[in-house]
RNA sequence: GCGGGCGUAGCUCAGCUGGUUAGAGCACCAGGUUGUGGUCCUGGGGGUCACGGGUUCGAAUCCCGUCGCUCGCCCCA
């Protein structure tokens, strides 16, 4: 148990079972979400250029100057484990022709790494599931992100578990300007600062707002407000945002401490949050990032996106998906193991789920229908053979009936028995 | 990177003011029942008591270190 090559590596694990039907049912439910609303799928590499991360979250970053699975190939090219998925689908979309229709809404899944302290919640190879709307200007993509976020909680059945809160950034210019304005007053206050947030004023002032720090949160109860730096265009599209939301009946609240710290987040910041994971409270969040494609060296197109962490989700729905219940075959004596074989495979040409044991007496591999979880078991020995039937056992109830081969598929089906 | 809690069978745990061969329940395997599961009965396999060191006549039990898990800080989904 305690042998390296036994376990998996800190802050991975094995999925199976409940555990993995649950992280499934989130991401079919995700999937199916994103193509109703006309959303592509895409599936980038886990390897990515470190520099594409780098670049797109910012060298100061905890992310990329502690967190990430970075190492050189054997060609000598610095590759990385990729953090987050926003990067990877933005890269993708300038590198492909996609770009060509726009707004392109585009819907990914699949493992992220970040090399960091495992927690209730936070893993160091988690998943994520979400999207990414490029080329849209419009405050109906904000909208219509945060409706689609919203819709997937629903649907998880999450809808009273969370949360919405947002804010805006404004546009890169009403920003820089404000950031200007918090960075001088939080200076004239540095002493009244935490450590943490002496440093954050260095690398990523607007952080500060958001810190949890008793001391902090003094200091911050009286800075220059975020939303009375807002120009106009920025103003109208926050207002826009929000009455949409309104008339659309998306509750939400406004938190203007909620904030981005990377340079090309502008405008829509939203973070949908529950009290029910501890210190993890963000499950979905996301933001609008019109400055990224840019400063990735493609064209100047704005994007919004959102990204869900997948075994979060799964820790908070109620109850598991349960687990197929296959039909059991099992033949009674050596002489019916031949036919009990093309049973099989008759049922499973037909969609039925089965399992076939491949060996014990009868009693023997009744119990292990049992042990499996099999709705039914369908016997048959010297006596069935002769007569073209089989035993049909319902292992819930315990009735056992004789039913003719012919009609086995169709009884089957009348008795709800499970098909993939 | 920093701090707290916890490591005894596959799982949940008891044993811990040091004292013969380390236990229970559940799970697993076999038999009772060679044409039928669940209940019941009988038997069985499983443990370097996380690892290393120390104290002691004697350590699962006390002390130290290491590793692992876990929760929180930080950061984030």
């Amino acid at each position: 148990m305690s042998a390296p090559t036994a376990r998996p590596v800190r802050g991975t694990r094995d999925l199976f079972g409940e555990v993995l039907r649950r992280h499934r049912r989130v991401v079919e439910t995700a999937r199916s979400l994103a193509l109703r609303y006309a959303f592509a799928e895409i599936e980038t590499p886990i390897l990515e250029f470190t520099d594409l991360f780098a670049r797109s979250l910012g060298e100061g970053s905890d992310v990329v100057s502690k967190e990430m699975y970075s190492f050189t190939d054997r060609g000598g090219d610095s590759i990385t484990l990729r953090p987050e998925g926003t990067a990877a689908v933005v890269r993708a979309a300038m590198a492909g022709s996609l770009l060509q229709l726009r707004p392109l809404k585009l819907f990914y899944h699949g493992p992220m790494f970040r090399y960091e302290r495992p927690q209730k919640g936070r893993l160091r190879q988690f998943h994520q599931v979400g999207v990414e709307v490029l080329g849209a200007a419009e405050p109906a993509a904000d909208v219509e992100c945060i409706l689609m976020g919203r819709h997937l909680l629903e649907e998880l059945g999450l809808g009273e578990a969370v949360v919405l809160e947002l804010n805006s950034l404004g546009n890169l210019e009403s920003r820089r300007r404000y950031r200007e304005v918090l960075v001088s007053y939080l200076r004239r206050r540095e002493g009244e600062l935490s450590p943490e947030s002496r440093v954050r004023l260095q690398r990523n002032p607007l952080r500060v707002l958001d810190s949890k720090d008793a001391g902090d949160r003094r200091v911050v109860a009286e800075a220059p407000r975020l939303t009375d730096h807002l120009d106009e265009e920025s103003r109208r599209f926050f207002e826009e945002v929000c009455d949409r939301l309104d008339s659309l009946g998306v509750a939400y609240r406004i938190n203007p401490h909620l904030v981005r710290g990377l340079d090309y987040y502008t405008h829509t910041a939203f973070e949908f949050t529950t009290d029910r994971l501890g210190a993890q409270g963000a499950v979905l969040a996301g933001g609008r990032y019109d400055g990224l494609m840019a400063a990735l060296g493609g064209p100047d197109l704005p994007g919004i996106g959102w990204a869900a962490g997948v075994e979060r989700l799964a820790m908070l729905l109620s109850e598991a998906p349960p687990a197929p219940r296959p039909l059991a075959v099992i033949p009674v004596g050596e002489e019916a193991e031949g036919e009990a074989w093309r049973l099989a495979q008759e049922l499973r040409r037909a969609g039925f789920v089965v399992d076939l044991a491949y060996r014990g007496r009868a009693g023997q591999r009744m119990k292990r229908a049992d042990r499996l979880g099999c709705r039914f078991a369908l016997s048959l020995g010297g006596d069935e053979l002769a007569r073209g039937t089989v035993r049909l056992r319902d292992l819930d109830s315990g009735e056992e009936r004789e039913i003719a081969r012919d009609e086995l598929a169709d009884t089957l089906l009348g008795l709800g028995a499970e098909r993939r």
